[in-house]
DNA sequence: ATCTTGCCTGACCGATCGGCCAGTTTTCAA
DNA sequence: TTGAAAACTGGCCGATCGGTCAGGCAAGAT
């Protein structure tokens, strides 16, 4: 029976795979609206008919490259829940960071994505999660704290755009410096 | 004779004027690639046809939108260069953020066009003078402290961006506490 | 050997883009 | 009043976009 995943769907996952790698590649390198299909296409080496017939679209593509990095900052938004205020507040500073840094493409892709980012439902989630952590960050009801915490996190997602030169470390230190700085925390 | 601008030259710089009005709050609203000659055109009440009467081009728009805020920021590196370090970088520091409070608009546009932002010739100098500023705002040659600017700038810009429901005073006073924090002045 | 299933593709579609041009309307000095 | 320059426009162009579809092709089951 072929049902329920034999080893590894040997082309199937094997394609797809190799699409949403060149895609983030591509949405990384030159923006989301600037990448066409064709350009993922040509990247993965198959055609623009095979990416639509393992995507049900463009938006689809976009949510494949952006999942991993939104399961991440999922699960560390429902950890963040179970914890004190500022044990919460020094989870979302630390774990920000380092998932920011791991998904730097991702990071790229949503800058491009910002204008028209309210009619894209594929990642509603993403934002809301970032949003709630945004409130974890701050650490308190203090507005201001709450727009430092926003500032911190744009700030930080600014740095990890375009670092190719900055190994994962340098720019893991120069955030958490950063970030206890714009937060009075050390 | 009819050299010399008249008096305020009637038609021509009213058309132009509306023009560069109008792709302003569509570039902030939907992003630059976002939005159309037509868009621009119908927005302005002409036709696509006169917006390429008046400007080369798609780009040509772009610059114009662009320059008021390029012209501020070239003059404020010009006068920043004729200071010692200190008062350089305290000038910075204030006169960066009066400028991206005022021009809150070009600084969405320019989030849009990042990806690419190295082809666009037209706003070579705008992007040169920006890194600029950010040396005078780093105020030692500290390679940390540099990075630290650069995180401050990419906070800034992004706390400007969408920020519709917050006056101009407000924004400022975040702004100003942010990058004292961060670059530890007070 | 035949058939079915899944993976893949070339060719094509309508829409929209930036840009161009011939020609019309408006303006204004002589 | 007239005529030329300036301002403006409808219509068209080639290119490219995301997306669809009928069919080719390899592989495993019968």
């Amino acid at each position: 029976m072929p049902g329920t995943s034999p080893v590894t769907t040997p082309a199937r996952e094997r394609t797809r795979r190799e699409i949403v790698r060149q895609a983030m590649d591509l949405f990384q390198a030159r923006g989301y609206n600037a990448t066409s299909l064709q350009d993922i296409a040509t990247a993965a080496g198959c055609s623009k008919a095979t990416v639509l017939y393992h995507f049900s679209g463009k938006p689809a593509v976009l949510a494949a490259v952006l999942e991993p990095a939104a399961a991440d900052v999922a699960e560390l938004v429902k950890a963040a829940a179970e914890l004190s205020r500022a044990d919460a507040q020094e989870l979302a500073i630390q774990s920000f960071i380092d998932l920011a840094v791991e998904h730097r493409g991702v990071v790229d892709v949503l800058q491009d994505i910002l204008p028209v980012i309210e009619q894209m439902p594929e990642v509603g989630k993403l934002v809301t999660d970032g949003m709630q952590l945004t409130q974890y960050m701050a650490g308190s009801d203090d507005p201001l704290e709450h727009d430092l915490a926003k500032f911190a996190i744009n700030g930080l997602l600014g740095e990890c755009r375009h670092s190719g030169e900055r190994t994962d470390d340098e720019l893991r230190r120069l955030c958490d410096i950063a970030l206890r700085r714009l937060l009075r925390r050390g």
